[in-house]
DNA sequence: GCCGTTTTCGGCCCGACTGTTTTCAGTCG
């Protein structure tokens, strides 16, 4: 499932509905206005009380009619052409349209004949064998219909990133060793690397699709079969999400792998761009149109994904930065920034330890980041406020520093910093005495209480703590947690304002249910000129191996090496925080 | 209903699979 919110929903409904009346445009119109507010989600109201309607047509996918109906709604909480048609269509089309292969047409028969308005009367009606006598169903279409609807009711949301990514690569490490796979890799939002995934996506190559298709539907990650066609399968997989396969001539992969990436806006304005300049792209290649006509001529383009974007006159845009936003504009102008490479990392700056919650010695933990190719960590235990991790006293902490000077005599090529994740308390000031913060090397504040003070007291509470002069860095800023924690009502434009006045960093952890800050607000940072750190906030040695989820989200920001303060070596980011002192 | 480096009007992405059909409509990605 997406990411719905309460707007994004109803403008899927207008979808639906104009779907179902027949309306040959409108339905894709209110979809991408429905997927845009998806993905800007707290945003868009902000848009909105700052710009007004003037704002909200700036924004993809928003024109006038919408950009009014998003206006009454936050105005009246209600938009009057809505509730019309639930009037006249009182069915729950957004709920329904989430069983897979459940789409507008039959959600307006079931409807029509049988007045299925919701789940509840839809598993009725198939309990009774009502639906296999509708025109143009059949038994199989029931029978269909009924296990989709069995796996909507246990399936599960969508997958963190960093649960689906390593599942994702067994599965095509499984597809590699068979004889016949000339190449094979995941696509989608994995390969995009989005914070949360709804399926795996998967391509190969081969010159005997059979084989592949066959050899996918064995593998041990899957439950049950949706799908099974000779060059394209569909899977559920026991982990209750579900995997798609599309097997190509190993000539067209690149072609294939850029059409399945996408995301689906993406690939839209793409192949739009491409009409334009008199081409037509699918998943088999870039083909030139004939003149004057719509029939499909020669290919032009398929075997890697950069000479299509090069025959586009387009420089390619890494798969992270493919949402639908600016990133074809800014590669036909070759604006595309140098993104940060994966590996770039060179020492962790948020590492909890056995003095508070964390699972090992400072010893240990300085030994396994070393292990994991890292030079130098800060210890970053949590202080004393939070006393349910044991949080530091002034007292342990000087005695934490003492055994730091030592380790580091003992330990050769790895630097241990001395530093906190001191606690931000409610007004604002910090949890530890300027006295000793001084003494450390890096200091980390971030919240742990109070997450639902109103925006302009939590606002001020961030604004006080960053701005208190031994401050070096922000640590996960938004406190989401995703699916279990909304983000602070913070103003954020404020805060990366503030970082910015202060010289403070802002952190991108790698935590995979945090990924805090996400993509759109690293973006904003990067713009306003803040310089970020990518910290896994390890309690335990193996957290050091997330520190490519924090690099995705810093890539998904557009971030280039020169953004990431932690991409340096120790010596230059000792240089860079004592000016601040 | 949205959108514009040919357009403020006239376009709007494309192919595989399924199930019910005898040539296609619905759904998905």
């Amino acid at each position: 499932m997406k990411p719905y919110n309460e707007l994004s929903k109803i403008l899927l409904e207008f979808s639906i509905y104009h779907t179902i009346k027949g309306d040959a445009f409108k339905p894709r119109a209110y979809e991408m206005a429905s997927e845009s507010i998806a993905v800007l989600d707290d945003e868009i109201k902000q848009t909105w009380k700052s710009g007004g309607i003037k704002d909200l047509k700036k924004l993809p996918g928003i024109g006038e009619s919408i950009a009014e109906k998003i206006n009454e709604y936050y105005k009246t909480g209600t938009i009057k052409s809505y509730q019309k048609i639930k009037k006249e269509f009182p069915v729950e089309m957004f709920e329904l349209s989430q069983i897979e292969g459940l789409g507008p047409k039959h959600i307006g028969e079931l409807w029509k004949f049988l007045k299925i308005k919701n789940i509840a009367d839809l598993s009725q009606a198939i309990q009774n064998n009502k639906l296999k006598n509708l025109p143009g169903w059949g038994e199989k279409s029931q029978n269909k219909l009924a296990k989709r609807l069995k796996l909507f009711k246990q399936s599960s949301d969508r997958m963190l990133l960093g649960y689906i990514l390593p599942i994702a690569d067994e599965m095509v490490n499984a597809l590699k060793q068979i004889k016949h796979v000339k190449r094979c890799a995941y696509a989608g939002s994995i390969r995009r690397r989005q914070e949360t995934c709804g399926d795996i996506d998967l391509i190969a190559t081969t010159k005997q699709p059979k084989k592949i298709i066959d050899a996918f539907c064995k593998l041990p990650q899957v439950k049950s079969i949706h799908e099974k066609g000779a060059t394209k399968a569909s899977v559920r997989l026991k982990i209750g999400v579900d995997a798609d396969i599309r097997v190509v001539r190993d000539e067209v992969y690149g072609a294939t792998l850029q059409y399945f990436t996408g995301d689906k806006r993406h690939n839209v304005l793409l192949r739009q761009y491409a009409l334009d300049k008199g081409y037509t792209l699918n998943e088999y290649g870039l083909f030139k149109l004939s003149k004057n006509t719509k029939i499909r001529g020669k290919l032009i383009a398929c075997k890697t994904e950069e000479q299509i974007y090069k025959k586009l006159g387009l420089d390619t845009p890494p798969p992270e930065l493919r949402v639908g936003d600016d990133e074809i504009q800014a590669a036909k102008t070759h604006k595309l920034p140098n993104l940060i490479p994966y590996g770039s990392v060179k020492g962790d700056l948020q590492v909890q330890t056995e003095w508070s919650d964390g699972s090992a010695s400072i010893e240990f933990m300085a030994k396994a980041a070393k292990k994991a190719g890292l030079s130098y960590l800060a210890v970053t235990d949590h202080t004393k406020s939070l006393t349910i991790a044991n949080g530091l006293t002034e007292k342990r902490l000087l005695e934490q520093v003492k055994e730091i000077d030592k380790l580091n005599k003992k330990i050769s090529g790895f630097k241990i910093l001395k530093g906190t994740e001191c606690d931000i308390l409610k007004d604002g000031s910090l949890d530890l005495p300027d006295e000793s913060l001084k003494k450390l090397d890096f200091v980390g504040v971030s919240i742990h209480s109070y997450f639902d003070l109103n925006r302009s007291e939590q606002t001020k509470r961030v604004i006080k703590a960053l701005s208190n002069p031994h401050v070096n860095c922000f640590f996960h800023p938004t406190c989401r947690l995703i699916g279990k924690r909304h983000e602070i009502n913070l103003d954020m434009e404020k805060v990366i304002a503030t970082a910015k006045k202060y010289h403070v960093l802002l952190e991108i952890n790698c935590m995979p249910d945090r990924m805090d800050l996400n993509d759109r607000w690293t973006r904003s940072a990067i713009k306003a000129g803040v310089k970020l750190v990518i910290n896994t906030d390890a309690h335990s040695p193996e957290h050091f191996n997330l520190l490519y989820l924090g690099e995705s989200i810093a890539r998904r920001g557009w971030a280039t090496k020169k953004d990431i303060l932690n991409t340096k070596d120790v010596k230059q980011l000792l240089k860079y925080l004592k000016k601040k002192k």
